[in-house]
DNA sequence: ACTACTATCGTAAACGTTTACGGAAGCCAA
DNA sequence: TTGGCTTCCGTAAACGTTTACGATAGTAGT
C-alpha cells in the first residue's frame, strides 16, 4: 500500500476524500481537510506526478527550451539564469514547475521539440533562440500546445512573443552616433539566421537613411556570438580600407574580444573609435566602460510567464489580457566607450 | 481511442504486441515488429510518458539541479551549457532525457529537492553548487535515489562525485608565484559556504607552508562570484597597508571587475601585480590575457553522466566501474597577467 | 411527516502504458 | 496419435491518481 492509499488508511477515510482535500475541492469538511493536510505533511506525502499527469492529462510542468553547447545563444553568461528566476516566481504561485529542456547541439531543435511534445512532457513551452524561419512555431500551433517565444520569427502563427527591443536600440545608437558626427558606422550581427540579426541591421539601415546615410554592406560584420567572434570583428574592422569611426554591437559577449583586438593594434575604444553595445554584467567593468543598452531580465521572465499563462485556459483568469506581443524596453546606460567623436 | 490502442487497431493486433514490438522484447515476430515500427513512424506515435512512467516506476528523465538567479553559482550560462552538452551525448544513447531542474533563488534548495523527488520526477539526479554541509546528500541517500554531484561536500554518504581539481590549481598557482619571488599572495574565495572555497584556500595555505610562508588571514578575500565582486576585491587589495604582489582567483567571472578596479588605480595586471585565475571564455581576451587553468567541460559532462549511470542498475552494465570519485584536471593556460615579478 | 436541499463522503471508472500469464498453433520425436 | 517444446500473441491486471456519480445523513421548509 503506497501513496494516497496509505494516507487514506492512516486517516480512516477514502482515497477520494484525501484527493479532494488535497486539491482544494469544495465538498469536503473543513475539519477533515485539516486532518488530511496535517497528515500529508507529517508523512511527507506528495502526489505521484505520473499518476496525476496520466489522469489529468496535464503535467504541471512548463518547459523552457534552449540549446546546449557553449557558443550558441549569444547571450551572456547570466542571461538565462536571470530570466529563469523571474519565470519561476510566477509559476510558483500556480504550483507549476519550470524545467529547462536542453536540446543537444547534436540534435535538430525541431526534432527535439517533436519528441518532447509527443511524450507529453510539458503543458506549455517557452521557446528561445528563435530563427528567422522557425518551424517549431507551426508545429506547436497545429498541435495547439500553448507556448510563447522569447524573440520573434517571420513564421507567425499568432502566438504571443516578447522580443528584446532591438529596433529601439538600433535607432538610439545610430541617432547618438550620427549626432556626434559619425558617418561611417560598423554594425555587427550574429553569424546565423537568428531573427534578431535581421531586425537589428534593418533598423540600423533605416535609421541611417533618415540622415541620408547608407549602411554599406562591407560595414556589416557577422560573427559567432562569443569573445572570439568579437576579436575577429576587430581584426576585420582594422583591415578596412577606410576604417569606420564607430561600432554598434548587437551581442552581449563580443565586447571583450573586440576590445582586445582593437587594443592590440593600439586603437583604444572611446578615444580612437566609438563603441556601443548590449548590456551585460561585465559591460560596465570593461575599461573604458561600455556604453550599452540594458534590460531587466528578471522582469522579462515574469512577463514571459504571465503572458504564457494568460493563453492557457486553466490559468488565464489570473492574468488580465494585456499585450501578448511586445518589445521589451532596453534602457540606455551611458559609458565611456562612445566618447570618441570624429570631429 | 488514442495512443497505443489506435495503433493496435490500425495494425489489427493487440496493444500488448504493439508494446512488446516497440520495446524490443524478444517474443514478437520479426515481420510483425517491422510493421509496428513502420506504422508508429507513419502515425507519429510516441508512447505517453505519464502512462509509461506510472507503470514502470521510472521516468526516463535525469535531472540536473541548479539554482537560478544571476550571482549564485559563480558559474555562468556557458559553463553549464557546455557541461550539459557532454551529459546529453551520453544520455541520448540510453534514450534518457536530461532536463535542468531550476531551483528559484527564493526557495531553499533542500526543500526544492524534496518536492522534486517526492513527485517522482527524475530517475537520477546531478547536483551542483554543493555546499560544505549539504543535506541534499543525506536525503537522497536515505531515499536511495541515484545521484552524483559536481563538487564535493563534507557531507559524505558514499555517493560518487566529480570535483574540479582546485587542489591542483592552488598548488600550481602558488608554486609558480613563489618561484617568481612572490611572498605576499592574495587569495580569493566565494562569499558563501560552497565547498570549493574551503578546499581552495586550505590548499593554498598548505602550498605556502611548503615554502615556510604563511597565508595571512587578511589576504583572503571573499566576494560574490561576479564582476562586481571582482571590483570589490580590487578595492580591498588596493587598500592593504602592505599590498600583495600577486592574486589568485578561484572564480571564473571576477577577473573583469578585478582588472577594472586595479586599472582605475593605475595598477596594471602583469606589470604591477601578478594575477592567476580560472579559465573562462573571456580569460584569454582580457588585456593582458589571464594566466589561468581551464577544463574540458564537455568531457566533464560525459564523465558525470557515465559515472552516474554506472551506479544505476539498469544501465550499469554499459559502463566499467571506474573511479567514481575523482578530481577533474585543470589545464594550465599561460597568459600575460602573471608576468610581474617582485624581484 | 413529507419533501427538498445541502454537506460530506465512498465507490469505481478512467487515464495510457507494461508485463505476467496463459493459450493457440506449429513442429518434431516417440 | 500423443506429448512436449517453441514461437507468437491476446488478455487482463497493475501503476497512483482524479473525478463523476450516487449514497447517506442532517437540516429546513411546508
Amino acid at each position: 500500500m503506497k501513496g494516497i492509499h496509505l494516507l487514506a488508511k492512516h486517516l480512516n477515510v477514502s482515497i477520494g476524500t484525501v484527493s479532494r482535500a488535497l486539491n482544494g475541492k469544495p465538498d469536503v469538511n473543513a475539519e477533515t481537510r485539516k486532518r488530511v493536510l496535517e497528515a500529508a505533511e507529517e508523512l511527507g506525502y506528495v502526489p505521484n506526478q505520473s499518476g496525476r499527469a496520466l489522469r489529468k492529462g496535464a503535467t504541471g510542468v512548463i518547459g523552457f527550451m534552449m540549446q546546449t553547447g557553449s557558443e550558441i545563444t549569444g547571450h551572456g553568461d547570466t542571461f538565462f539564469m536571470s530570466v529563469f528566476d523571474g519565470v519561476q516566481t510566477v509559476f510558483a504561485r500556480h504550483k507549476l514547475d519550470l524545467v529547462a529542456l536542453l536540446c543537444s547541439s547534436q540534435e535538430d531543435p525541431y526534432d527535439y521539440l517533436r519528441r518532447i511534445v509527443a511524450r507529453g512532457f510539458a503543458d506549455g513551452l517557452i521557446l528561445s533562440s528563435t530563427r528567422r524561419i522557425d518551424h517549431r512555431f507551426d508545429f506547436l500551433a497545429k498541435r495547439k500546445i500553448p507556448f510563447i517565444s522569447l524573440g520573434r520569427s517571420l513564421t507567425d502563427v499568432g502566438q504571443p512573443w516578447i522580443d528584446l527591443g532591438f529596433e529601439g536600440m538600433a535607432q538610439a545608437s545610430i541617432d547618438r552616433l550620427v549626432a556626434k558626427g559619425h558617418r561611417r558606422i560598423a554594425v555587427t550581427r550574429p553569424h546565423d539566421d537568428t531573427n534578431l540579426g535581421y531586425v537589428f541591421v534593418d533598423r540600423c539601415r533605416q535609421a541611417l537613411a533618415n540622415y541620408n546615410l547608407a549602411l554599406e554592406e562591407d560595414l556589416i560584420f557577422r560573427s559567432m556570438p562569443s569573445e572570439a567572434g568579437g576579436y575577429q570583428i576587430a581584426r576585420a574592422i582594422l583591415a578596412c580600407k577606410e576604417r569606420p569611426t564607430a561600432v554598434v554591437l548587437v551581442n552581449e559577449t563580443i565586447a571583450i574580444g573586440l576590445y582586445r583586438g582593437l587594443e592590440e593594434a593600439g586603437v583604444k575604444p572611446g578615444r580612437d573609435i566609438a563603441v556601443i553595445g548590449r548590456h551585460s554584467p561585465h559591460a560596465r567593468f570593461l575599461s573604458p566602460s561600455l556604453t550599452s543598452f540594458s534590460l531587466n531580465l528578471r522582469d522579462l521572465g515574469i512577463s514571459l510567464a504571465e503572458t504564457l499563462l494568460a493563453t492557457m485556459p486553466l490559468y488565464a483568469e489570473s492574468y488580465p489580457q494585456g499585450a501578448s506581443r511586445r518589445l521589451w524596453p532596453l534602457d540606455f546606460v551611458p559609458g565611456e566607450s562612445d566618447a570618441f567623436s570624429p570631429n
